[in-house]
DNA sequence: CGGTGGTAAGTAAGTACTCACTTGCAGATA
DNA sequence: TATCTGCAAGTGAGTACTTACTTACCACCG
């Protein structure tokens, strides 16, 4: 906290030295590096100058594109929120929806989440970082993306009660109990426990375990011996010697 | 993010005005008030003035107490983390655990959780914060705190698997699962959705719901309608009219 | 008196942001 | 083809202010 330096030479994010950029690659290169530098020690923790050296200008040509660092900020989440974020859920699932799958249709939207938050970590970060500073777009994020995800999952629950398929539960706890164990796993992969000592399986593992947890629950039914199809048998693995 | 005050005055922590008080009062005094503000705003985006201003004492005393910032914030975890923090786990469901009754040890351990954020929410702030900071402490108390958990918790599902009472999975991936329930319900009440929009229900119901669901699972099984007991019927409740 | 609780007024090193100025390059002109 | 030119890309050295941390000093009380 003291004296340790950030290690910015030979950032791949920097400009080859002393090239001159067109305006809009420049303000995509350094919005890319302000990204980085945002995810990793959050809005006051990260200086425009630090910004301009890992992007390879000087500090003026970051105010030239970015009017104040808050701008910055916001055109990082917006183009975060835009592009990276929604995955549409009830697209990405469509298939199985339709098929009434349950299995296929939590186990499809766990593995999206958790490839998304593996392949661009930042943008949990971010959220993270824009929430505990009580930004307004982690909570207008939250209010549009994740709203939308209790919605469907809950009304795809509902017709499944209808349906007789699902017990009578509250759908809401039900949705949150669920994305509790996904959120929960991208944190702990990319925040809490990045090196995975207590625990490393593979996206796939995961997301068919707590389906599975999710759906059948753990403990073993008094009349319910082999009436079921993939859960026992090779389903103890993954802790150790998981690459 | 750029003309914010933050108001201070008469803040309950806050001295009454030109006090003269002991060191080891004043001390804690000081610690207590920089535990609200850390928590709130993290290690850099609070300053050594704000703390002293709400302590209502001039910025020298605050350096006069702990040597530097960076001395306060350890001394902040530290006392977090070993007042507040480590509630025992083992100890707190020990009569179940003895009994074996799996609903009472995972509800047990949910309401003792759910409970314990409710009441310290700046804990969770903080580690969060301190998390995002790369701090070392945030590492340290996850790997004892949250690894006894793991073990714990893992230990207890071992046995209950050699008794023929819980499938074959891998415990870790269990613990897990039941930790996200948790830890996210607690996150959405004091971080992201701290006005219950999405859901809104006490923490023994979702100690009890989690627990039905890690348990028992939400699908209706095929040769199993009345042999369990406490979970069909006046179950549908809590997302309204919750106080 | 000495020691303890307290402060006002510093300091040096940041901080976001600005400004007067230079450099490189595409395209019109000779 | 060579040169001039207009303008966007880029900069170094600021400004005004804040930051963590210090120093020198005061007031009370046994």
């Amino acid at each position: 906290m003291a004296g340790e330096e950030v290690i910015i030479q030979k950032n791949p994010l920097a400009a080859a030295a002393s090239t001159r950029m067109a305006g809009d690659e420049r303000r995509l290169q350094i919005l890319r590096v302000a990204v980085t530098l945002f995810s990793q020690q959050g809005f006051r923790g990260t200086t425009t100058k630090e910004i301009a050296q890992a992007a390879g200008v000087s500090e003026a040509m970051v105010f030239r594109h970015f009017a104040t660092k808050k701008d910055l900020y916001d055109a990082i989440l917006d183009h975060k929120a835009c592009s990276g974020g929604p995955i549409d859920p009830e697209q990405m699932v469509a298939e199985a929806l339709a098929r009434k799958d349950d299995h296929a249709v939590f186990e499809g939207l766990a593995l999206g989440a958790l490839k998304h938050h593996d392949l661009d970590p930042e943008f949990q970060r971010l959220l993270l970082h824009s929430a505990l500073e009580q930004h307004e777009l982690a909570q207008m994020f939250f209010e549009t993306f994740v709203r939308r995800v209790y919605e469907f999952l809950g009304g795809y629950l509902r017709t499944r009660q209808r349906d007789g398929a699902i017990i009578k539960v509250d759908p809401a706890i039900v949705v949150r109990a669920f994305i509790g164990m996904v959120m929960h796993q991208s944190l702990n992969n990319n925040l809490w426990d990045p090196q995975r000592r207590l625990l490393n399986i593979s996206n796939e593992l995961a997301a068919k375990q707590f389906t599975d947890i999710l759906l059948n629950g753990i403990s073993v039914k008094p009349k319910d011996k082999e009436s079921r199809k993939a859960t026992p048998g090779a389903n103890v693995n993954g802790k150790k010697g998981n690459k």
